[in-house]
DNA sequence: AGCTATTTATAATA
DNA sequence: TTATTATAAATAGCT
């Protein structure tokens, strides 16, 4: 149906392959709506160029989406199903995996020890027996950085002290008057005892064991109730 | 393209309509291969007749699902992205879970612990405190119910070996020769030197701390290379 | 299903 | 792309 005829192949000049293409996609999609209201019937057709460009005609009674689902019903072949089993078996894996590891951490906390035989609770044991000696180590550790930082501070906070003291000296020799003090925090009781206060405050919370801690948990805890 | 112009309406007879179907269809379908061939292109076209009847073409290259996905990409219409992308986020969060899970067992292992604050620490090293108080007190009472376990044992067996003496005694006095014994297990030495020896054995496994367990592990473990 | 007169689609061309 | 037009192809109406 044109001037000349030609075979059905690939057209390999790429400017008359897009001509044709726009040209029997009109067609084609003319094709559908008559088709659709000629014969009351579906007509979903779905179409990509060589470059990729897409077209679609879907008849106006429906819909794509509605089309593909009579697809898979008249074709008994479920497209998404597959990929969609595989991500449920994921989920199911990685649950399980999710109830072990929590169960891991409850024999950790000591719950859930019932179903142990005396060898598993042994290496249990011995396992938070040495958990216990490292985290007390690094617990140490970090006492003593802070308690370290705290030192600095301290002795900068002398230095300030010092550095007052000789102001006030000078002050002192240049009037013959007392102390004037227009902040009583930057006098040195004040700088001294916040200093030395903070460092109590942080002594005090140094103890080894806390057996009134009970309620603060282990922070990390949190996320036990994520899912 | 016929005997006669037709308008394009509804055809109202019924078998009119079927063979105009019919005819169109298989008019279509040459279009759509002939558009695939020519074109390089990639179509899909799926069509219902007024009565249910399902016919489908689809390019070679490809196959109905892949030019849905495609379909999908080009019209960012949803369809079934809503249902996959929620079980996308909920394996996301589960994996999200489970590396959570992982830290908390690992930090109770004594692993991983650079970016715990002290009172984090300090709660940690107390809940590892307890649980190995727990679990020491839980397999003493395995090792203690086991221990009742081989009494028992060691206790029948003792009346076994009762009955074998009074037999023993019953058959000197019938007879004016010393022993005669047919299977040394059966003997008072051999069985009461078993049900001790086993005694044994466990007892020597009772030690609190066992240095040299390092590589048997805590069975419990095998599940953290799951995933 | 075939047939074929006629309409329609489109290849070549501009 | 769009328009023209000669010609191939599709198909409506009929068997």
């Amino acid at each position: 149906m044109g001037r000349g005829k030609i075979e059905i192949k690939k057209i390999e000049n790429p400017t008359n392959r897009q001509v044709t293409y726009s040209k029997r996609r009109l067609g084609i999609m003319k094709k559908a709506k008559e088709l659709t209201v000629l014969c009351d019937a579906e007509v979903s057709l779905i179409m990509f160029s060589s470059t990729g460009k897409f077209a679609e005609y879907c008849s106006p009674s429906t819909d794509t989406k509605k089309i593909f689902d009579r697809y898979q019903h008249a074709t008994g072949v479920d497209l998404w199903q597959a990929q969609y089993e595989k991500m449920q078996n994921t989920l199911r894996h990685l649950e399980e995996i999710n109830g072990n590891l929590r169960r891991e951490i409850r024999q950790r906390m000591g719950e859930d020890l019932e179903g142990l035989e005396i060898k598993e609770l042994r290496g249990l044991e011995q396992s938070l027996d040495e958990s216990l000696t490292v985290v007390r180590q690094r617990k140490y550790h970090v006492i003593t950085t802070q308690t370290d930082t705290y030192k600095k501070k301290l002795k900068s906070t002398h230095e300030v002290h010092k550095t007052l003291l000789r102001e006030l000296e000078m002050k002192e020799e240049h009037r013959d008057y007392g102390f004037v003090v227009d902040d009583p925090n930057s006098s040195y009781e004040g700088a001294f005892a916040m200093a030395n206060g903070a460092a109590h405050m942080f002594a005090f919370r140094v103890q080894p064991s806390q057996p009134n801690l009970q309620g603060m948990g282990y922070g990390v805890h949190d996320h036990l109730s994520l899912a």
